[in-house]
DNA sequence: AACTATATGATGGTCAGACCATCAGTAAAT
DNA sequence: ATTTACTGATGGTCTGACCATCATATAGTT
């Protein structure tokens, strides 16, 4: 006996089951317009409602975006939205920040190996503005968190491995919401701001001279710093 | 001048904001049972429609499931869906099979680090048991198919890092779409399958034996070796 | 002819109201 | 006490309507 699991019973787990076929057959692509409400309700003989039901799970996950009065697109970048059922999905989870952080070491730690050698002057640019707009950025606790965050990623960005930087980033989204107001509190100490800065600067220095050990190792060395003073925040 | 983003304008996108709101103040936990679609409509002064978009959406990336007749809950156990958004999006991106193994490379030999010292006695047990059964899974590509996953997923598991172990299953499912029948053809060849099997024997005793260098050697030579045939079989 | 302002139509966003299938709990029948 | 049948609540689906927005075509102006 070899039973075969129930068909979706959904209507709008169908639509969605059509567009994803599409989508696997190649005939969507980025960018590209999705037929009107009107038209997919008279094609796929369903309500407006499924088909917007399906529409609002998909605009959830990131995969299209609905304009008023022009239409629904597959969305060119996607990125933001991969986090969203991490995320949320971790929220319930219990004890998940040290979690998060030890994940976050082994992508990070990863990422710079595999930046060194893959890098480009343009990124090695744009680490070297990070950096000094973190080191300009005393008292301004969003711009300092902004240049913190964009250095690291910048990193993930340089690995020219997309998947590994979509990944980094929905980790290190998720982390700021269950360690609250943890990174605020971090940079916003001057002394702290400046040894950020320091280790920041060693990274970069590795990563420009292609030292993969050097790298890995200032990451490391960095992620050490960041975890103490987590741990020193929380127990305190 | 420092302006503030635009709020969404959807009203299904400010309904799931004050879910995850409520979710964020702990208020709602696994397993609870959310008010229903009539009672949410006259509370939030909305339109039902715009509930059921706002629960599809939430349903899709797996925070909650709906059953006729009883009522809407929260999931209480997420994994399956939070790969969606991922391979979905995944599709839509051109040459990611190779991002795809960089990628598990990093986290599966990581998975082992953690894994040694953390493992149960239990989980030793589920691996010897799914190397047992790949080994007598011979000319049964599904069986064969489904011990090597559950080995590592074990693995994964036994690292203690739910996050880790979430992520590590949505990359390799990401990898089967994309690199469509690979697992199939490489483990449906009866050498292949051997060689599997001795490797996965090895590192399940470097685990056993909790050391941990070996068992990240292992784990390397044994992606490297799947790697190696990947290729053969994409450039052949 | 070139540009501008206006009108039109298509699109997504929202709503109200209806009907069905399913399930849980209750009341009735045995 | 057990079974059966009923009732109400719930999610699932559909229809039809109205609005705001945008792209385009049209008419008007210079």
């Amino acid at each position: 006996m070899n039973f075969k699991p129930i068909k979706n019973n959904k209507v709008y787990e169908q639509v969605i089951e059509q567009i994803k076929e599409l989508i696997y057959q190649g005939k969507i692509k980025r960018g590209d317009k999705l037929p009107s409400e009107r038209t997919l309700r008279q094609q796929l003989k369903v309500s407006r409602a499924s088909i917007r039901e399906a529409f609002s799970a998909l605009e959830m996950i990131g995969l299209i975006d609905s304009r008023p009065g022009e239409g629904t697109f597959i969305k060119k970048h996607p990125v933001k939205n991969l986090l969203e059922p991490l995320s949320l999905n971790l929220l319930l989870e219990e004890n998940v920040a040290e979690e998060l952080v030890e994940l976050r070491r082994v992508l990070e730690v990863d990422c710079v190996r595999l930046a060194v050698g893959r890098v480009t002057e343009e990124e090695l640019a744009e680490m070297d503005q990070h950096i000094i707009d973190l080191s300009n950025s005393s008292g301004f606790e969003e711009k300092s968190i902004t240049a913190d965050k964009l250095f690291h990623y910048t990193i993930a960005k340089a690995s020219k491995n997309k998947v590994l930087y979509f990944t980094m980033i929905a980790i290190s989204e998720a982390m700021d919401f269950h360690i609250k107001n943890t990174r605020t509190r971090l940079v916003s100490n001057k002394a702290t701001m400046d040894e950020f800065v320091r280790q920041h600067c060693r990274i970069f220095k590795a990563i420009k001279e292609q030292s993969v050990e050097k790298a890995m190792r200032e990451m490391q060395d960095h992620l050490n710093y960041v975890e103490k003073l987590i741990k020193r925040e929380n127990t305190g």
